[in-house]
RNA sequence: GCCCGGGUAGCUCAGUUGGUUAGAGCGCCUGUCUUGUAAACAGGGGGUCAAGGGUUCGAAUCCCUUCUCGGGCUCCA
């Protein structure tokens, strides 16, 4: 009879170990590193804590803090901690759900009388928290019926939801008449499905960072409780290094840049969410907006322009009255009753330019274009920036064409779309797909699925990383969207393409084919940018303002050393200028560094400086953005030099 | 729309427990300086303190309403 037990670890060896022996254990057999980044165990393919005992023949993985899942123990953990300082600090609160989350983690509280948290309150939750953290409180698992845990939690209305199933948590997984718990002693109990590190010991490399309202379970009907949102991280290095990175993500918020390098801005006057833009912001805009024509021109699609307002009739055959009646700015009424729409969208223009006439299958697909400016009544706490406004133009295009050739136009449209992205800067990407919403959806489960296959078929053959996005389409068809990583590994949302089987029943769009029948085309929904202004946003917080010269609103600085150098410099803008350069000079009012200073703060791509050696040479001293400076340039090498910049995007 | 926190000069901000004509830096204008690679010097103009109402002998400061911005929730055709 033997005391020892034997595990096997990931690598397929085995470890023989006392009888009774735990997760820890095992990890302190291994090594002390081992041991000390250890948080929790998978033990059989289910996580543990680190005193679960083994038993003979377990597999077991040691989890550290540098495992995705180790690391969402300590937030987890720590929401535990922060949970146990708000009840203990405030009489009468009472808590919800506290779940890990990207970067940290949150707890849901409700307090007496409507109460909120206030900043202040916040340093007092955060020095408890410490506290506790001093004290090395042990996890405590157990498992109770579900009647005691009713009992246990009478006080805390939403935590008995959670017990009986009214409510879902997924921190705290019930099984019918049994219950989770997990006691910090000597006075804090969570329902939780674990694990949890050893003691509280083990965490303290957080910050709490904001309070904010949320819905009692996600539901705008339900209360509103306080959610504290905090970070947390193995280590104080990274926790360090996170809170420079918002600093850095804030640096180049776009709506900071947009005023300290003069782009755009929003008037009050105008209303929210409505932005004007200034001459600088105009000219990345129009470079974008031009590079996009002529690539679409190249790649088969035609031109076309519809008004901003129509009858509310033509929305209300679309289907989109029915559904987004309330993002829509209210009609104007006419004398005779008419109402009329501002359009937030494009499409049923398109597919009244489809319908105008009887089409043949000869002139499919059938690719329409248009930066259509649409306006969306979004809700005001939502409105953000260029990134979430009330008017914005959409690079909206529209291919009409036969069920058979769909697979290769929406390929041919993913295609174009990446390597499109790629001109802009963008080159890291992945594909989401959006299957059918729950509600808000039109069409058989069956046309849906027809779609989605076809659109995952595109996605995969294409070799993307594909994630789905369950409910996430339109209301019309399933959507696939390409995702971008920014140059600080943010991602954002950008191109669509959607196929869609409905729009053109409703509008019964029909097509004579090579049998003289009539047939019913399908239409793709395809948008770049989706937004104009949303993509002139990212690509400005990609490039921290930054621009690549072909997009930069000031290409060229000219900065004559002394005012006799101004002739000299005058003529090398115009030369500058008339091979087709954005360029402009500083007269020497003040001293060069002064002027150099503040180019570089514009995030001028080149800074040209000449003085006696260039007017007597014909040359330039070159002073590229991030670069070092170079003298004697010849200005026929430099414009060599920023020609090829331009066309490479670079 | 809901919860929390803001709104002082073009920008970034200061402004004690309510107390004279509301300040600074940068930017702007004028003058001086004549400059070789990230801030020359001097002077000047500029704010009905988001708007409206209230409390008070007195409001940028306290209260209410509206507008607006930020962080979240919900939403995003």
């Amino acid at each position: 009879m033997s005391s020892q037990i034997t595990i096997t670890l990931p690598d397929g060896s085995e470890r023989q170990l006392d009888q009774g022996a735990t997760v820890g254990d095992l990890a302190a057999s291994i090594g002390s590193r081992l041991a000390k980044a250890a948080v929790i165990g998978s033990v059989n393919g289910t996580e543990r804590d680190l005193v679960w005992p083994l038993a003979d023949g377990d597999q077991v993985s040691i989890i550290t803090e540098t495992d995705e899942r180790g690391l969402y123990t300590i937030r987890h953990s720590t929401a535990h901690v922060l949970a146990q300082a708000v009840l203990d600090l405030f009489d009468g609160a009472t808590f919800a759900i506290g779940p890990p989350v990207e970067n940290g983690f949150y707890y849901d509280f409700e307090l007496p009388d409507g109460g909120t948290f206030t900043p202040d309150d916040l340093e007092r939750i955060d020095a408890r928290m410490r506290e506790i953290i001093k004290e090395h409180q042990p996890f405590i698992r157990d498992e109770i019926t579900e009647a005691a845990a009713l009992e246990l939690f009478r006080d805390h209305k939403y935590k008995c939801e959670i017990i009986r199933g009214a409510a879902e948590d997924p921190m705290s997984a019930t099984e019918t008449g049994l219950v989770r718990t997990y006691e910090n002693p000597p006075q804090f109990i969570d329902l939780c499905r674990g694990p949890h590190v050893g003691d509280t010991g083990r965490l303290g490399h957080f910050k709490l960072m904001r309070v904010a309202g949320a819905y009692w379970r996600g539901d705008e009907k339900n209360p509103m409780l306080q959610r504290i949102y905090g970070t947390a991280w193995p280590s104080k290095k990274e926790l360090e290094a996170y809170l420079t990175r918002l600093e850095e993500a804030e640096k180049r918020d776009h709506r900071k840049l947009g005023v300290e390098l003069d782009l755009f801005s929003f008037p009050e006057e105008i209303g929210s969410g409505l932005a004007v833009f200034h001459p600088k912001g105009g000219i990345i805009r129009r470079i974008m907006e031009d590079y996009s024509r002529a690539r679409h021109e190249q790649a088969g699609y035609e031109f076309v322009y519809s008004p901003h307002i129509t009858k509310s009739n033509l929305f209300e055959k679309s289907g989109h009255l029915d559904w987004y009646a309330d993002g829509m700015y209210p009609p104007m009424e006419l004398d005779g009753g008419t109402e009329y729409y501002l359009k937030p969208m494009n499409c049923p223009f398109h597919i009244l330019i489809f319908g105008s006439g009887q089409r043949s299958y000869r002139e499919l697909p059938l690719r329409l274009f248009e930066f259509g400016t649409v306006y969306r009544y979004e809700k005001s706490g939502v409105v953000q920036g260029l990134t979430r406004a009330r008017g914005f133009a959409q690079d909206d295009a529209h291919i009409f064409c036969t069920l058979e050739q769909a697979p290769a136009e929406l390929a041919r449209a993913l295609d174009f779309v990446l390597d499109l992205l790629r001109d802009y800067g963008l080159d890291d990407f992945y594909v989401e797909l959006s299957t059918k919403p729950e509600t808000k959806a039109v069409g058989t489960d069956e046309e849906w699925e027809e779609a989605i296959e076809v659109l995952r078929t595109v996605a995969l053959d294409k070799g993307m990383t594909l994630v789905m996005d369950e409910g996430g389409g339109a209301f019309y068809g399933p959507k696939i969207s390409v995702q971008a990583r920014d140059a600080i590994g943010r991602t954002w949302q950008m191109s669509t393409i959607q196929l869609d089987f409905q729009l053109p029943q409703r509008f019964d769009l029909s097509y004579v084919g090579a049998d003289n029948e009539r047939h019913r085309p399908v239409m793709i929904h395809r948008a770049l940018f989706g937004s104009v202004e949303r993509f002139f946003a990212v690509l400005l917080e990609h490039y921290a303002g930054a621009f690549p010269a072909w997009l930069a609103p000031v290409q060229v600085r000219v900065l004559p050393v002394r005012d006799d150098h101004d002739e000299f410099a005058r003529e090398l803008v115009t030369q500058l200028k008339s091979a087709g350069f954005r360029a402009d000079m500083v007269v020497a009012d003040e001293p060069l560094g002064a002027r150099i200073r503040k180019a570089k703060m514009e995030k001028l791509p080149y800074v040209l400086v000449v003085g006696d050696d260039d007017v007597a040479r014909g040359t330039v001293g070159v002073n590229p953005r991030g670069g070092d400076v170079e003298r004697d340039i010849t200005i026929e090498n430099f414009i060599a030099r920023l020609s090829a910049d331009v066309a490479n995007h670079s």
